[in-house]
RNA sequence: GCGCCCGUAGCUCAACAGGAUAGAGCAUCCGCCUUCUAAGCGGACGGUUGCAGGUUCGAGCCCUGCCGGGCGCGCCA
């Protein structure tokens, strides 16, 4: 299945071999200019640099090679030197039919699958997911999608953050509170038996009211911080009645974190958390000693990854300069001899390549994190536990409040996630209601239905974005009536099932596509366009082009639509027409599911 | 102080590998519903791509230096 570029950038590429050029520089892409062409090549002038010619000699040397080619309705030469290409509209006819009659709506898959991993979430126990995880989650879910659509064999994981010295804080503060939780865990801990139905009084509610306040202590009061670590090291050496305590932590996180991914259309192949792989770190560490990867340094254990030459100048308390190597080093083993989060990362790329041999690792992790994770990377590459390029961090920007600053509720805190799912979908129930959507349907039905228009919004807002960059988080916005946003897009989507369901009413059946219309050319090459799209997603990590793609097809679709009456038309031109609908439609959803998106069937 | 990222229309964002006239949406203005869902379609207005140099036939993109913003900088994760 070739799309139309690759097809004739094939042709071009030969005709550049024709006459004497380098034939990879007759790449195709779409026009730049679509009032003069479809498709262009701008090959002519890299080869006039190259073999000291005159670019259009080159161009209209490859134009006389060119002539002749029925899928070509015109090949001119413009400006310096660009190939201009205009495809007959036969060609585009049977575009369309291939498009029409391909499962997979037009799109390629990959040459070599590979096994890839994206690590994305990032929930933690103890803490409700806030709007940061949002974009994670959005991000890494269209990326796992668009992975597993394009061939590879594909896992995701939530990487829980579930162990650490939060969780000793948070044993801690819960045991002040809950003098009858104490007495368990303390019965359970001295080896006895302890009823731990009394756990049942912890909620998630508790571990997020009690964790600020104890982090808070912890930094000021050094005995408390003490007894917390003491706490962390028991529970990390599974002392029963912290562990027990520690599951239920676990246990009530999880339900509240299931609830707010499935209401964004997120799901996880593997839940795997940090403590799951805490047994592997001491082996880990015997290895890298015996690799002569540790060093000593400052009473803790660390693993240089700078290499020769690479350093940055430091200004040291005593306000001298120096310059020491960059990056940082990976501190492994503090001077208090625990595992750092680096150390658990470290570990976590051992496991997968134990249990499952990754090509690739994508971690969808805040831009932030980008030092840290060159320095795991690094550290993993010179330990063997990957090669080089195979660890790939995918860094986003922060989502911002209309003031541009991060986004925080009215009162100043972090706004949940679970609060904001809620305030999207009762905007989104209000949005339809003015708009008399959805007014018929039955209440199930509308509020599914206000739920998909919610989460559109939410999604196509952040997706449409580039990753890397931040962006401003502005709810009317991308709820809002018109322009490009998640629900224009729905919107589309339904139109064309409406249609649909009266074709199969009135039993009229879609036939072979005749391109005769403007919009009907657009609204071809527009599908034709998918899999560049989806190449381009796939390469740079960038689901923003799978969105542009969806949207510009939506686009091409409502022109269509508006130019181009169906029912009323010829036999012959309503069947064609038809066809382009359904396809139009096929290839959205498609898209749509990609980007982790769900049309609803009316509104 | 050092490092990374960013600066594009009044606002929010795009721009495929360095290519032609830098594109969308919103806002503003003008049109289009007795015809398939007007959350739609067509049109207009809107730019010295932060500034100054450089490389190139050609620069928003590459290089250098400034200005402005964000983030990060081993014993939290």
């Amino acid at each position: 299945m070739s799309d139309l570029k690759s097809v004739l950038g094939e042709a071009v590429e030969a005709a550049f071999a024709a006459i004497g050029a380098p034939p990879e520089l007759g790449r195709v892409t779409p026009s730049d200019r679509p009032d003069l062409a479809d498709f262009q090549s701008n090959g002519a002038l890299a080869a006039a640099k190259r073999l000291g010619k005159n670019p259009r000699e080159i161009a209209t040397a490859v134009a006389d090679q060119l002539a002749g080619d029925p899928r070509l309705a015109a090949v001119e030469i413009a400006g310096p030197g660009f190939i201009n290409l205009k495809v007959a509209e036969a060609a585009l006819s049977d575009r369309a039919d291939a498009i029409a009659a391909d499962p997979r709506a037009g799109a390629a898959s990959v040459a070599h699958a590979r096994k890839v991993i994206v690590d994305y979430g990032g929930p933690n126990v103890a803490k409700p997911m806030h709007v940061g995880h949002l974009r994670a989650s959005i991000i890494g879910e269209s990326l796992k999608r668009l992975y597993r659509f394009r061939g590879d064999e594909v896992v995701g994981d939530a990487h829980f953050g579930d162990w650490g010295y939060q969780m000793g804080l948070l044993i801690g503060a819960v045991m002040d509170e809950k003098p009858a939780v104490a007495a368990v865990v303390e019965a359970i801990n001295a080896g006895g038996q302890g009823d731990v139905s009394a756990f049942e009084q912890v909620s998630l509610a508790d571990l997020d009211r009690l964790y600020p306040e104890a982090a808070a202590k912890g930094k000021t009061d050094t005995d408390y911080r003490d007894r917390a670590r003491k706490i962390t090291a028991a529970l990390q050496t599974k002392q029963p009645g912290y562990y027990a305590l520690w599951e239920r932590f676990r246990d009530v996180t999880r339900v509240a974190l299931e609830r707010d991914f499935h209401a964004l259309g997120v799901d996880f192949d593997w839940w795997k958390g940090e403590s799951d792989v805490e047994p592997l770190i001491p082996p880990m560490v015997a290895e890298l000693d015996a690799k002569g990867l540790l060093v000593d340094d400052q009473g803790a254990r660390i693993i240089r990854v700078a290499r020769e030459g690479e350093t940055k100048k430091k200004k040291l308390p005593d306000g001298s300069v120096v310059t020491v190597p960059s990056p940082d080093p990976l501190l492994v083993v503090s001077s208090e001899g625990s595992a750092m989060y680096g150390t658990t990362d470290l570990a976590t790329i051992l496991d997968r390549k134990q249990i499952f041999g990754p090509d690739l690792i994508i971690y969808c992790v805040d831009q932030r994190q980008a030092d840290h994770f060159e320095i795991v990377f690094r550290a993993a590459y010179l330990a063997g536990y990957a090669t080089e390029g195979q660890l790939q961090h995918i860094g986003f920007g922060t989502m911002n409040g209309t003031d541009g600053k991060p986004f925080k509720t009215r009162e100043g805190g972090v706004l949940k996630l679970n609060d904001l799912i809620e305030l999207t979908r009762s905007k989104a129930r209000e949005r339809l209601r003015e708009a008399g959507l959805g007014e018929n349907l039955p209440p199930e039905e509308f509020e599914a239905t206000a739920g998909k228009v919610a989460v559109a919004a939410l999604k196509f807002a952040d997706l449409q974005n580039f990753r890397g960059t931040s962006y401003v988080f502005d709810l009317d916005r991308f709820m809002s009536f018109e322009g490009k946003t998640g629900p224009y897009l729905l919107y589309q989507a339904v139109r064309v099932k409406s249609l649909l369901r009266r074709a199969a009413e009135e039993g009229v059946a879609q036939g072979p596509v005749t391109v005769a219309e403007p919009a009907e050319r657009d609204l071809v090459l527009t599908l034709d366009a998918f899999d560049a799209a989806l190449g381009e997603a796939y390469d740079r990590y960038a689901p923003n082009a799978l969105a542009e793609h969806a949207y510009r097809l939506s686009q091409a679709f409502s022109r269509f639509y508006a130019a181009c009456p169906i029912m009323q038309a010829e036999p012959a031109v309503k069947a064609s027409r038809l066809t382009l609908a359904a396809t139009t439609l096929r290839q959205l959803e498609l898209a749509l599911d990609l980007l982790g998106i769900a049309t609803p069937d009316r509104m």
